[in-house]
DNA sequence: TTATTATTTAACAATATTGTTAAACATTTA
DNA sequence: TAAATGTTTAACAATATTGTTAAATAATAA
């Protein structure tokens, strides 16, 4: 009989989970506690308060969602090249992790403090790596790589149209009476239409537009 | 001295404010109590129970969420037209409601059975509006009015590149070092970018792509 | 084996949050 | 005006949730 994980193990993958699903102030040491397979009482043996162990989760959770998007961002690959692997690297993660933007997003809106805490605390800098991607992108328009676009703009197609549709994922099912299987193929072979919409939407093109008048 | 407001609609107000901005599960009584202006007792009087309060709010805002977009859907416009308005009015509404997306989207994740029964209760079918637009859009593929594209795609598109600015609002600006108000300027600058994009991805069109080789 | 240490639990304590009540105060109406 | 009704509050009660402790059990080391 491999019991392979410890306490400590099995706490902290009940935790990731609760408070995953639930955010902190909807979770309950008592739902950890029974997810884990055990008295609450020991989880407050092994991680003194509900605080600190949901500290522990955002931490673990903000690392992985923002180190992967800083190391794209900040490669040496042009603007389309970067395009095509935030919206592949997003997929592959969030098939994963599909409640960890709506986690974070719920965080970091609950007490931003503790964002910015984190990203100085963390060698993770999200700001840094937004800021070098805007400025490579107003550096292509300029060479005329790439259309005329705000850097914003750009960023925040990609980060919607890769993202959204996890964050919104179980009313959608709803919505459609759809399981998360058939809802993951349907994002799945969604990608490589979004990709060809951003990129295509960063094509220098003068006649592809405003024929519909 | 115009005093306007009464008791009811000061707690309604302040509920409304609270309970959008934290969702249920973080928000107090007493949060709302004092955003109102007065003693806890009072709200229950009012309003019995956390419970019944929240359900007036969701209920409210369930309906202002999914009554426009089914009208849209619904409407005699064809799928472009209906493009068009879909992202025009997500950004009219949310410009003046920024929390809401999130709100509902927690609020049906924490309880589904919720969302069920309001779609029953109300004479609101996000179910039904999708629907009909998704049979609209397979018609319009036939007929070569625009390229063959998956409903649930083009569907998931506008939604997210509508919605997801306003759900990761307060990272993004966060992120980025700038205020709520220029944050909307971006934008209200970004909604005929993404009109384009997403008409732009519905054209029928052979030599536009696969350039890049 | 026995002593020591680590793990686990049940029972308890403290705090946070919601909900109630009786009495004070204000407003309406007879 | 006085009775009746509606509004508001402070104080209290009940419940839910977190956190602690002492004692039991298991694991480890001497």
């Amino acid at each position: 009989m491999l019991e392979q994980e410890n306490t400590e193990e099995k706490i902290l993958n009940a935790a990731r989970k609760v408070f995953t699903s639930k955010g902190y102030a909807a979770a309950r040491m008592d739902d950890i506690a029974k997810e884990a397979g055990m008295n609450r009482a020991l989880i407050h043996y092994y991680f003194r308060s509900k605080d600190k162990m949901f500290q522990i989760i955002f931490e673990e959770k903000f690392r992985i969602f923002f180190l992967s998007i800083s190391s794209v961002l900040t490669s040496d690959n042009d603007v389309k090249e970067k395009v095509v692997n935030l919206i592949r690297m997003y997929f592959e993660q969030l098939i994963e992790n599909p409640d960890l933007p709506l986690f974070i997003i719920n965080a970091v809106n609950a007490s931003p403090e503790n964002f910015i805490k984190l990203t100085n605390k963390l060698n993770v800098s999200p700001k840094e790596a937004f800021k070098s991607f805007h400025i490579q992108v107003q550096k292509e328009v300029e060479e005329g790589k790439i259309r005329n676009i705000k850097p914003y703009v750009l960023i925040l197609n990609i980060l919607s149209l890769s993202i959204f549709p996890f964050i919104a994922r179980k009313m959608f099912m709803n919505i459609n009476n759809i399981s998360e299987t058939e809802y993951f193929e349907i994002l799945e072979n969604r990608i490589e239409d979004v990709i060809n919409m951003v990129l295509n939407d960063l094509i220098i093109d003068n006649n592809k537009l405003k024929d519909s008048k």
